[in-house]
DNA sequence: CGACATTTTGACGCTGGTCAATATTGGTGG
DNA sequence: CCACCAATATTGACCAGCGTCAAAATGTCG
């Protein structure tokens, strides 16, 4: 939960957003002048609601949310988890009204950037709409390459690579990545990917007994992180096409790519 | 596929764009001067490729093409069907690269803007980038709606609700949209909605069976598009939890707000 | 310690994936 | 114009993965 780098202050500048997104500044620009200032949540509370009039976008500081959407019938699809460096609120910038709900699963800290301030921007801070594009486009891909798992693969298959990107997403942030503690509940991950809470507590059970994960309710320990991102799409053949023997081959050169060309390499 | 209202020079501007996007045109703002060019691409050729550079972005000005992603087994995953007015490359703004394909399924006209012009169009044209953040926007939205349709609904409802979406947005473009020639195959839709072929193909003969479409090939005519956005979403009950009796009613007092309430109300 | 939420495990059935065969279309050349 | 072929679409039979229902186990909070 450290902001590493990122001072308490309580208010960020352009500079300290960027560096929050993990994206470059912008080229010329003396946007030093710019501050936003920053809003705490307490776990449980909302951030935004659907429906609510566009007010602000968010970037997250520290902590997690978890942004879902209520359809006409009252059950929730879940969206995403936001953690420090997303953007929250990038959904609703292409209409007048939120799409979608956020809340916060632990305690929050977020910076605020007010909708009515982004035209003045502008003007003020060259191409920093540039650096939005570039976020929304990375929620974009991230949500593309969702569809892409939740269409193909099987559930157990899902679940590991869910935990995978997990892990992966904490070490992106300095974090350890080999230990996590989950801040959401079985029931929203199987919304977060398509299946049902039992399918879920089935799924991570079957990692545990086969030894690729040590599962404690939200306490996590990755074991095999190969063997998690390999799992079978439908059932039956071996992990893949290629890797003739074995289960990926222990070790082999590649690390945390897997994700990662899905997203097709980051910037 | 006629371009309504916008003429069909070799040149769009600024404001064309914002036509096309069918989102407002920036405040203040003399963009006159930047003129954008276009480029015709014939049915089954590629726009872009997975892992090419960025190099521009392409606004649909006719004509339909399907955007995919190839994983490592080759096995690809439809992302979307851009039509006129849909913005095409987005997913690679926020990367070095193309994580996507892009072929036409009919001749096709785009509107070229080059990577290279965006920066030296936030001094030329202010907030025009801010369009292109709600074009973004919008176009992560319909990935979640997609999303929440692939993870709830069963293969039929899908099915109909694909069928519905893709004549409202005919009608968005002021073509009839009862009647629909699909521009791409079942494979497509399969992949698209995170079905199999079979799967598809099944469900439209029962939506024929039952009255809701004519299916013959790529030809649909839609009979009762209430019936196609109130299918179940498992098995078992009736459509929904509300409308007690009968099947949503014939002729209720709502028309094409299903798909746009998912979306949140439109700009 | 008791009420409640969350998680886990079990049994069963249906949806939809898989395999296989046939039908229809479109394109090409004789 | 028709024979021929590949690509696409449809239909059927089978069965397994996962949703559903039900209950028990474990954790959380007042």
């Amino acid at each position: 939960m450290k902001t590493t780098a990122i001072p308490a202050t309580v208010q960020s500048s352009v500079a300290d957003i960027c560096r929050l997104l993990r994206l470059p500044e912008p080229a010329g620009a003396r946007c030093a002048r710019v501050a936003f200032t920053h809003r705490a949540v307490k776990s449980g509370n909302r951030l935004c609601s659907q429906g609510a009039p566009l007010e602000a976008l968010y970037i997250v500081r520290s902590g997690f949310l978890k942004t879902f959407i209520d359809d006409d019938a009252g059950n929730e699809t879940v969206m995403e988890f936001p953690a420090a460096g997303d953007l929250v609120g990038a959904d609703s910038l292409g209409y007048q009204v939120h799409p979608s709900n956020a809340v916060a699963l632990t305690d929050v800290t977020v910076v605020v950037i007010p909708y009515q301030s982004l035209a003045k921007l502008s003007r003020l801070c060259e191409s920093f709409d540039l650096v939005l594009c570039r976020a929304i486009s990375r929620a974009l891909v991230e949500e593309q390459a969702l569809r892409t798992i939740a269409g193909s693969l099987s559930a157990e298959a899902r679940v590991g690579r869910f935990l995978a990107r997990f892990a992966q997403r904490l070490r992106e942030r300095g974090e350890d990545g080999s230990h996590l503690r989950l801040p959401m509940k079985r029931q929203d991950i199987g919304s977060y990917l398509g299946l049902t809470v039992e399918t879920v507590s089935r799924a991570l059970s079957a990692l545990h007994d086969a030894g690729h994960v040590a599962v404690s309710l939200r306490d996590i320990a990755i074991r095999d992180e190969e063997a998690l991102l390999a799992l079978p799409k439908r059932a039956g053949g071996a992990s893949d096409c290629e890797t003739p023997a074995g289960r990926t081959g222990r070790g082999a050169p590649r690390r945390n790519l897997t994700w990662s060309d899905m997203l097709g390499a980051a910037a």
